[in-house]
DNA sequence: AAGACAAAAAATGAATGCAAAATAGCTCCA
DNA sequence: TGGAGCTATTTTGCATTCATTTTTTGTCTT
């Protein structure tokens, strides 16, 4: 490797030799794609704000091309925004947006119930329902970050469950497109909401255990329903107006 | 055999000299990314052949570079697959794939029918019951061809009632995939199960009438799991080792 | 004659170069 | 002082070029 990385941007992460580490992944233009995604999914660029590639390109130390591509991709996935002639910037979401999304990802989760309920075996019910209690244990002791762990394992166990590749790549496409929101969604519980969402989870446990698919996805579609709407009154009363350009003073 | 494609230097479309005709897309990558999407798409390229970027170059009439972009986005959207440095070929489904497309278009389906029994409106019930007489003529005529077409509309027109644009992408994207595979599904169909189809359109709409989103839901998941089993049966029986070469005399 | 090895040819992956578009900067004027 | 208009710089889009890797071809050995 000749080129040398133009030390006027710091590298996203530390500049690895070989491969990215714990992925496998052989071509320059997948290992910008995953970390790029990372970078984006994270939340470490503002959102609606202006990317150079060329900024990019010092801090990714690579050139114009595979970034390119990457970020073509990217943009296909929803992640970014590509403006014709002006650039990319990450994709900013409307409030109508984030509706349409979280529907599509009740949509997919109630999918999965459904899925789950033909094939999932009684060691993956007893794993989940260990998730459950575990949970339960970190809702008595309010524990917020805990309960959102043990929470979104139940869900992603739920989606493994189905046993569809399809499915699960498409459900943590979307995942990855609302985390940022997700994760300030989960603190908008108020306390009602939390005691209600245990309930839910509680049911679906029910269906899960009966293999009552039809039912379950109805569960599994309302719980998210009603999960989408503590998200985005709290997003609504946040973020009113600029959520770029941070005024510096602060 | 080395290429159904026709020979080099033939563009796929002629060289349009202004914008893309029909479709609006300003950048030369877009319009790369839409014609060879539809190429693939609509199977002019054998299934798991492979595609050199040059010869595609030349039938495009453009360099590499907007290529290979084009190239990355389809592979996103899982219509090609990307081997390192092996170029790019049409993805090949197994039955395995087939399957869980399905389901995930199902899942998808189930889901727009669900929203759509919140905000549709009579006016659209109205032209989704006019589709049905219109497939229930074809039915009768037993114009297949026809009869697909409606049938599609329908399902198209449940999603368009969801009103939920990231619903309708994510539909459509899928429905790419499994295209040239649905079209063959819809002949498989024997006369018994059509008839079991036309009932279960009746359903349908009786569940649409009366804004019976989980019921609708339920409906609409088997219906298509229905379809699915034709559909595989149907593959698994005409195309044990060729999957390619469609014999589109008969 | 069949298989193995090696060199040539071709294809891919990435970098660089160049023209067009967009943004920033500057001058001039009311 | 503030804004319209023009120029310079930056940035994007695409083509071209360079370096590897793969595939093909040809020869030699057993």
């Amino acid at each position: 490797m000749k080129s040398a990385i133009p030390e006027t941007g710091v590298p996203i992460t530390p500049p690895v030799a070989g491969n990215g580490g714990d992925r496998q992944e052989t071509s320059l233009h997948g290992e910008i794609l995953l970390r790029l995604r990372d970078h984006v999914v994270e939340g470490n660029i503002p959102e609606g704000a202006r990317v150079p590639e060329r900024k990019l390109c010092e801090m990714l130390g690579i050139s114009r091309t595979p970034l390119r591509e990457a970020l073509k991709v990217l943009a296909a996935e929803g992640l970014i925004e590509l403006l014709p002639n002006r650039g990319a910037r990450v994709r900013q979401l409307s409030q109508r947006d984030l509706e349409e999304l979280f529907d599509v990802m009740a949509g997919l989760e109630s999918l999965a119930g459904r899925l789950a309920c033909e094939v999932i075996t009684d060691e993956e019910i007893a794993a989940i329902e260990r998730l459950h209690y575990e949970m339960y244990g970190h809702y008595l002791h309010r524990d917020m970050h805990g309960y959102f762990q043990s929470n979104q394992q139940i869900h992603e166990s739920i989606v493994a469950a189905a046993r569809n590749e399809t499915l699960k790549t498409t459900y943590a496409n979307f995942a990855g497109r609302i985390r940022r929101v997700r994760y300030s969604a989960n603190f908008a519980r108020k306390r009602q909401r939390w005691a209600e969402a245990m309930r839910e989870h509680e049911a679906i446990l029910d269906a899960l255990r009966r293999r009552a698919g039809s039912e379950l996805s109805d569960i599994l579609f309302q719980h998210l329903r009603n999960k989408r709407g503590a998200a985005i009154e709290h997003l609504a009363e946040g973020q009113d107006s600029a959520p770029e350009a941070a005024p510096h003073g602060s």
